[in-house]
DNA sequence: CAACTAATCTTTACACTGTTAAGATTACGT
DNA sequence: ACGTAATCTTAACAGTGTAAAGATTAGTTG
């Protein structure tokens, strides 16, 4: 006598929003496909008519995180004053370490388990690739390529830049961190790397 | 018949080693206490007379791994020739990411869960804290703190330094990263920090 | 040494998990 | 209108963490 019909007429992505919501209020330790199943009011083998596996759910799931990602990257360029400008660099940063802020579950989920492709080299621009590592990479080859730098050396920076930026994002939504500073207005500071070990030393900042 | 004891004489300390033998061999996910249990030779619920839960399993675990990297570190720290000169932070540093490039599943077990507390400000030296950063303070202190820099300044380095590596490690762990250079002797450069985003654009290093 | 206590381990059981197999229901193209 | 494929349900299985009850042994105390 329900009026519930038999078929769900969008269970894909209602799990793959379900399961998100999941991560985002209990964690990715916390979620099983059979609680996203109950979410989405379905059976508990339902979801295998749309993904092989759980972790081929969590596959998705991370695509559907990623895109929001990018979505805020791309804001974060777009709101600058001058898109040549290195600053724009640094304005990816700092969204990228808010994102995870705002949202501390996504960096165990996207980075503790198998996810995507990432290419270090600054050539590779496959489609499998990390998407939001691709776009810094476009952006400093458009800021800093046209200028004679060296492709090894450009390829440095990049890694070093998006390694300050990761660990913190990593540091940053530690379960158990304490910072009494606000983040928000740290985190450009610690990217813009004006001081740093080897230059505190030369320079004798100290 | 069984020549077998009762009692198994050191259980504790021969669960965390089984338990680390099968994180480096199979990975965080693959560990179960059951299979714990059973390489020890024990029943399933044995390890309940010595853990409260397999957290707490995990927990002991992360010590361990924790003091194999604090004897890493230490060596670093005491094979360089002086140990007042800032290049003790880079051997650190190199050190802590060869420790997790060494043992590719020990950094997603370390950090993925409820590890130790993490103390960013200078002065808190908790005995709950992860001693390596904890080390990581202390010798940034000596080294730099005796001649006048400012301490919120100190700690802003510090973060900075870290998280380069803490993401350097985390990015050169990645499973499904590419990279065609050798890491260990790429690290050493990118935490110099000689170039960076904002000292290349202020140089005009392009 | 004897006896009691506490620590250690086993067996059994339960709820929950991912996954598969079989079959029911429905949408859709011919 | 019918047949096929897609979608969903029910039932079952092996593996998981964990608790309860009891067996075995170590250690301490008289």
């Amino acid at each position: 006598m329900s009026n519930k019909p038999y078929h769900h007429g969008n269970l894909r992505n209602s799990l793959i929003e379900a399961g998100i919501e999941l991560i985002n209020q209990e964690g990715l330790k916390q979620l099983s496909l059979r609680k996203v199943a109950a979410l989405c009011g379905v059976s508990q083998a339902a979801p295998y008519s749309h993904f092989q596996s759980k972790e081929d759910l969590l596959l998705a799931m991370q695509d559907y995180v990623t895109e929001q990602l990018m979505e805020v990257l791309n804001n974060a360029i777009k709101s600058c004053p001058n898109q040549n400008d290195p600053y724009v660099l640094i304005a990816m940063g700092k969204s990228y370490v808010m994102f995870f802020i705002n949202h501390p579950h996504y960096f165990p989920f996207l980075f503790s388990q198998p996810c995507m492709e990432i290419n270090l080299s600054l050539e590779a621009n496959g489609t499998k690739n990390f998407p939001p590592f691709e776009l810094l990479k476009t952006n400093f080859f458009r800021i800093f390529g046209e200028n004679g730098m060296m492709k090894e050396k450009m390829e440095d920076i990049i890694i070093q830049l998006w390694a300050t930026v990761h660990g913190l994002a990593s540091i940053a939504t530690m379960k158990y961190v304490h910072y009494d500073k606000d983040w928000e207005t740290k985190i450009e500071d610690i990217i813009w790397n004006k001081y740093g070990v080897s230059s505190s030393a030369e320079r004798g900042d100290a």
